[in-house]
DNA sequence: GAAGGTCTTGACTGACCGGTCAAGAAATGG
DNA sequence: CCATTTCTTGACCGGTCAGTCAAGACCTTC
């Protein structure tokens, strides 16, 4: 995504309401970036904001420039992470009428999501489990449910899916991609291909099928 | 399980070497009750072995008598549990013939243990995120699948289930579990029935059925 | 080239944390 | 009763961390 010209018209702000310039932006992401990598590998707790910004090579003022604290940065990343996967989903499904295959669809991208964003699983998987960024968390995966819902009632009333809670389905189904993914790609790197394969084999026809 | 008489013969012995007395046990108990609480609560890094201790009423010396670092009680609190889930699964199934029975009494076991132990599933979820206790996840979370799998390949023989990577099969399981426990029972309080019984049709018939 | 906003620096602060240890209390054993 | 071992206390140490801030560099605009 090239960045928008603008070239000194109204800029964007941050979030405390500051006007960024180009290269104020390019710093933010920058940050962005580099912070969730450290995170993801060392841990929230056990990286420094101080680590951060001499991975980067600038001083400590630079990230209390763009951000306000260390917790509101991280809620940042995790809000941007979820965004975007969020997008993709949506992208992968524009086209598609039948709602199953718009679930199998779903599965196969957000899968390619997590494999290009490997760092974001633990991530995510981390903040699930902290009450200060649980929140957000809770939100964005009850929003992803709440896709998969609509599409699975609307096979049910089409009677393609056996009629049970679709919201008890729908988990289910994020529960089982989640779950491959972690094991599948985050630590054995395989393809994402034979993980969708598997995933929607069994969430389409269980263990007996 | 009731502490053994042992009056005054050879002592149990702490993970240093040292012999610890009833009391010592206690104490032991004590701290790792408490701190799988707090931890659970609050997070890993958050939680200072002075709360803990305070917790108790006792003085910090207390903890590193009993243990050698913060770690290290973590990772027993950890390996402690783990432990404990596995022998409750095993003798869930231990009379039960039928493979595909023994997965279903499996999954409904591991729900009930969730639903008693609501604050280690915080705990697990995070330790996976940190190298240093995830090696210790990573292997217990083996062995649950390497039980499912035995069963899997048993019913697989018997052309129960469709013949499909068993392993892949018991992670989807697994994450179907994990998922249902964290959503349903930790984070909603319902009922292990309910939960239970959606989980066991969901990985039996997926969700056409 | 001056003015003013944007951005950067890095020393500093106050708080906290994991872990130690000398001293002594409490139980146990003879 | 004394001796020994087990257990407890809490002040203390070295170190780290999130966050601040005065000073100044950079950049844009007029």
């Amino acid at each position: 995504m090239p960045a928008p010209p603008a070239p000194h018209t109204t800029s964007p702000v941050d979030a405390a309401g500051r006007r960024l310039t180009t290269r104020g932006q390019k710093r933010r992401a920058q940050l962005m970036l580099e912070g969730a990598r450290l995170f993801a590998e060392r841990g929230y707790h056990p990286t420094s904001v101080q680590e951060i910004v001499a991975t980067l090579g600038v001083g400590k003022g630079v990230f209390y420039w763009y951000f306000s604290s260390k917790e509101e940065f991280f809620l940042e990343i995790l809000r941007a992470a979820q965004t975007d996967l969020r997008r993709r989903q949506q992208a992968a499904i524009a086209d598609e009428t039948d709602p199953i295959r718009r679930v199998e669809l779903g599965i196969e991208e957000s899968l390619r999501w997590f494999r290009e964003h490997r760092e974001m699983f633990n991530l995510f998987q981390f903040a699930i489990t902290q009450e200060k960024f649980a929140p957000v968390l809770r939100q964005g995966q009850q929003v992803a449910v709440g896709d998969v819902v609509r599409h699975v009632k609307e096979a049910i009333v089409e009677g393609r899916i056996r009629d049970q809670d679709p919201e008890l389905l729908a988990q289910a189904i994020v529960g089982v991609m989640s779950h491959l993914a972690r094991t599948y790609l985050y630590e054995r790197d395989e393809s994402v291909e034979a993980v969708a394969d598997g995933a929607k084999a069994f969430c389409l026809h269980g263990l007996l099928g």
